[in-house]
DNA sequence: AGTTTGAGTGAACGTTCGTACACCCGGGAC
DNA sequence: GTCCCGGGTGTACGAACGTTCACTCAAACT
């Protein structure tokens, strides 16, 4: 039972809320462990509903933990959205991703924080699940890169090495902000860093492209 | 009780064993899920001991985490010394560091996923000596690059950035590595990615250097 | 108005969990 | 030869676990 709403509520409503009570507590209760470790008992007891209840939404923590993996990536598709909608070359390209990444990072702490760890520890339909999408990511990058103009021409499997290799960094950018302690100058030295590594990277393709 | 041995044994002996077969055992047991899911009876019942003797050993399941990550670094450490070893620029650098990850990635790799696993879900305590082990890795790098001529009059501040870079990279090709099916295909694959980023990160370090 | 449906209840089950405690018994020091 | 130290045992506990089942009762359908 979650709290008597102040007026009517259809009986949809009511499920929906709830279903959403649930998958807020499992993403909050794991926030220093696991999916692996976190038990229906423990979510119910956080939503405020008998365990049984726990049934009428989700077969098992593993199925409520494709739910999130589902609910991470939107959230983190509508980032990239963003990054997509940007003018390319109006500012620079890098300073204004990279600053994106980092206010979604913040926006998003504990999905963020869901798929860093799942990634690598979740069930494995969740783990195959988060590679899935993390692949889809590195498409959407490639796809991108080919309008770059001094980019445009490369092979395909060129264009998979170098984006892999931004996605990994971005990955990795992104947990270091999270495990970082938070305070500003923290954070800014991460940022920069960043931002130093995309630079070398993207330098390093044009060149190791033109010579090859 | 760990099987009576064919002859005699001391004391310490014994008791060297039977810690062995914990660590072992643990490390075994949290393959595919993470410590933080890893129960003191699982071990147990697994090494062949009875619940309690199990704190002869170890105070907790999470102090035999850290245990296993020291033991996991010295085997990293030992494949460093190997990749050092190598006459710099003898053969490429690059392609022999990276065969040497990978032959160690199998000879280790338990080790390798436990700290996969961990670094990202482990307890607090296991993520930061993890967290911890790694930047000495990458400050080792650091120096080591120092020696390579074009590098070496570099800033402090360029090197770090510059070998986190490298080492995120290894991080994520031993993963990749990890987790990619056991063919030798799929395995070709990841290690000519793995190669032509670093020479994209190289090449780009030298010319984003030479230019600022 | 009468009936169906389904989210949430509550008690109960068989396991497994971490940990406490008293105990055993053989190697090693005296 | 005696004593003690300590790795390993066995039992026992209260708590938490996933899952079952029969139930309520109000919204929604007919």
């Amino acid at each position: 039972m979650v709290e008597t709403p102040a007026r009517p509520e259809s009986r949809g409503e009511r499920k929906e809320r709830t279903r959403r009570a649930i998958l807020d507590a499992a993403l909050a209760l794991c926030e220093d462990s696991s999916l692996v470790a976190l038990s229906l008992r423990q979510v119910a007891k956080e939503v405020g509903i008998v365990p049984t209840a726990f049934y009428r939404h989700f077969e098992s923590i593993e199925a409520l933990g494709l739910e999130l993996v589902d609910e991470s990536f939107v959230s983190l598709r509508a980032m990239l959205r963003d990054v997509r909608r940007r003018d390319p070359a109006l500012e620079d390209v890098i300073d204004g991703s990279i600053r994106i990444l980092v206010e979604h990072v913040h926006q998003q702490r504990a999905h963020f924080h869901f798929i860093a760890r799942e990634r690598a520890a979740g069930p494995p339909t969740v783990r195959g699940a988060i590679r899935h999408e993390i692949e889809l990511c590195e498409r959407e990058l490639a796809a991108d890169l080919t309008r770059l103009p001094d980019i445009g021409p490369w092979s395909a499997e060129d264009l998979r090495v170098l984006s892999n290799l931004i996605v990994m960094a971005m990955v990795a950018t992104a947990e270091a902000i999270l495990s970082a302690p938070r305070r500003p100058d923290a954070e800014k030295q991460i940022v920069e860093t960043a931002r130093t590594q995309l630079r070398m990277v993207l330098i390093g393709a044009l060149n190791w492209r033109s010579r090859s």
